[in-house]
RNA sequence: GCCCCCGUAGCUCAGCGGAUAGAGCAGGAGCCUUCUAAGCUCUUGGCCGCAGGUUCGAGUCCUGCCGGGGGCACCA
């Protein structure tokens, strides 16, 4: 088969058939094959609908011309022809089998490499120095890994990089703080309660005048690179880094201290930025601040709405270091698209900023820039939980919570040994949060719940594990290894043989719009067509025929295959046993 | 005021211009001497916010309206 997705393939004979028939020239993807819900019908042809008025024919006529052209005895049954020009296809039940067969050998399950590799800069995660991350980061940081594993197992190259908040005002106050609290350059120091200590330098800040100016006059040290406080400063980013870094690792989240380009980062390169900009004509100073006005913005007055390069007091603003970041990335690193997880408020931002860099020539026609936006996570007030409101949940809290919630349904129905049954708590209780939030159309806003959260039936993440569990269970019971011929002879057998079959174009389609919950939701579709297939079909039990039995133990290597993998790239954990 | 996003079952959500709009939860009825019941089977439940338009065909595209959220010059 030419083509890892069946899909494809299909439209490219539908294609070929035109050309014979009619000879008309359409490309696979203009075949309108699309999966079909009815009986009888694996796939289904729009074409000749939308085709019947560019050859002048009745449609009925365009699918007759199609079905009497189709090269495809090998794939699929003879087709039919129903309502005003639909063409229904049926996948010959031993391609279906010998193709699923094909796919136990297949580390990739039949998923294609990318024919061109690009190069990929990915923004996620971003959380700020000096503060604990809270369920507001839980978004980017899993949705970001989750297009990393997608993008690098499509065969892409990928460079995640995390923004960090770590430069800017507040940390002159911060490090004063961190003086009066005694603390020196290489000391053994913690901080216990990173919120707690950002509250209580902002409570100094605003009683005591004094703290304030020493507050005002360390930014200024800060900014101008005085050793003493840099050293300060770094001790405030490591102890941020070591939190951070805690979470990532009981999150599964792949990020390390390696991957941190903070705002500090890019300061270097401000400077020259601003100069380039200036030098390719973009800039214009307005209301004492150094702006560019990317075509086709405006404020609420109906003026021209710029980027801030250099702000009236002379210093940066995020507008400024968001366009080193596109220099910095295609011009030093050469990227070829960069990637941004990042809320949806701030889609107008990127707009601008993509515009900007596109006038600069940061970015050509060669690249491409994505927002990969995602909603809010609201209270359930509806209200947006916000950074600074205090009050939100603490992203640690969080996962311990879940984890501990997981471990209680673990302790009663696992059979594990206990310390088995710590690392499957943590893989269900993570999984469950993680799946929660990349089960849905990661655009729009939704409401947080513990009981979202810590779900544990029906579309989940523990049920896609508990099916891979039975999976493996059955394989670790029988006493042979999957081999040999698929059959597809009971419905439930065909059904699941096709579901297998398609991870290729689930995977694709999650990986083309960064849209993680599509496979979430062929995942789903996956564990519980095979689990359909367990309670109808025997495959160790006495009386089942040895052809039949490998042939369904084959199928449930592949469905635990495809689970793992799906999973894998969701970074959620399978374990063998639950 | 302008711009962007969202309105689908009681609740939470899928839905690629295609046929009779699908899941999960909740509700109702069944299923464990038999490969993991964190499961399965059956079932109740819809003017797809409203009104026009485009199209052979609209939950999907366009326009207007209603409702909700967000953004709109120096915080990032």
């Amino acid at each position: 088969m030419a083509h890892g997705d069946v899909g494809l393939e299909l439209g490219a004979r539908v294609a070929a058939a035109l050309r014979r028939g009619l000879g008309v020239a359409i490309t696979p993807d203009e075949a309108v094959i699309r999966p079909s819900t009815r009986a009888g019908a694996d796939y289904q042809c729009n074409a000749a609908m939308s085709l019947a008025k560019r050859v002048g024919r009745p449609p009925r006529e365009v699918a007759q011309a199609i079905v009497d052209n189709l090269d495809s005895d090998d794939l699929v049954d003879e087709p039919e022809i129903a309502g005003p020009g639909f063409v229904n296809l049926r996948l010959r039940d031993d391609w279906l089998a010998a193709r699923a067969g094909e796919l136990l050998g297949d580390e990739r399950l039949g998923v294609p490499v990318a024919e061109r590799p690009r190069r990929f800069a990915l923004d996620y995660s971003s959380p700020n120095v000096a503060k604990e991350m809270h369920v507001g980061h839980l978004r980017s940081s899993i949705i970001g890994d989750a297009v990393l594993r997608l993008l690098r197992f499509t065969g892409h190259e990928v460079t995640p990089h995390n923004h960090l908040g770590d430069w800017g005002t507040p940390f002159g106050m911060l490090i004063e703080h961190l003086v009066d609290e005694g603390w020196a350059a290489g000391g053994e120091h913690t901080i216990s309660d990173l919120n707690g200590f950002y509250q209580e330098a902002r409570k100094k800040f605003d009683a005591d005048p004094g703290f304030a100016d020493r507050s005002r006059a360390r930014v200024v040290a800060l900014q101008g690179g005085d050793e003493p406080t840099l050293a300060l400063w770094r001790e405030l980013v490591d102890e941020s880094t070591r939190h951070f870094q805690k979470v990532y690792e009981l999150l599964g989240v792949e990020l390390t201290p390696a991957d941190t380009y903070g705002e500090s980062f890019y300061n270097p390169y401000l400077d020259e930025v601003i100069a380039d900009l200036e030098a390719k004509g973009l800039t214009e100073v307005s209301g004492g601040a150094v702006c560019v006005f990317p075509p086709g913005f405006t404020n609420r007055d109906g003026e021209p709405l710029p980027l801030i390069v250099r702000k009236s007091d002379g210093g940066y603003g995020y507008h400024a270091t968001d366009l080193a970041t596109v220099r910095y990335w295609t011009g030093e690193r050469g990227m070829t698209d960069l990637l941004y997880v990042v809320g949806t408020p701030q889609a107008q931002h990127f707009q601008m900023v993509f515009a900007a860099s596109r006038q600069a020539g940061y970015l050509t026609d060669d690249h491409t820039a994505v927002h990969i936006g995602f909603g809010s996570i609201l209270g359930e007030d509806g209200k947006t939980i916000r950074t600074r409101a205090g009050g939100s949940v603490k992203l640690a809290d969080l996962l311990a919570e879940a984890v501990e919630h997981a471990a209680e349904t673990v302790a009663e129905r696992s059979s594990l040994p206990a310390g088995a049954q710590a690392d499957v708590a943590r893989a269900v209780g993570i999984g469950a949060v993680k799946y929660a939030d990349l089960s849905n159309d990661r655009e729009k806003d939704y409401v947080f719940t513990w009981a979202r959260m810590l779900a544990k039936e029906g579309n989940t993440s523990v049920y896609l594990q508990y099916a891979n569990a039975r999976c493996q269970s059955v394989l670790r019971k029988a006493d042979e290894a999957p081999d040999g011929p698929v059959t597809v002879a009971e419905p439930a057998e065909r059904a699941l043989a096709l579901k297998l079959v398609q991870l290729p174009a689930a995977l694709a389609a999650a990986t083309e719009s960064y849209a993680p919950h599509k496979l979430c939701a062929y995942l789903y579709d996956t564990a519980s067509t095979f689990t359909t297939f367990y309670d109808t079909c025997p495959i160790l039990k006495p009386g089942v025929e040895p052809a039949t039995r490998r042939s369904r133990l084959v199928l449930t290597a592949l469905t635990s295959a495809v689970l793992t993998l799906g999973l894998g790239l969701l970074g959620i954990a399978a374990p063998p046993e639950l």
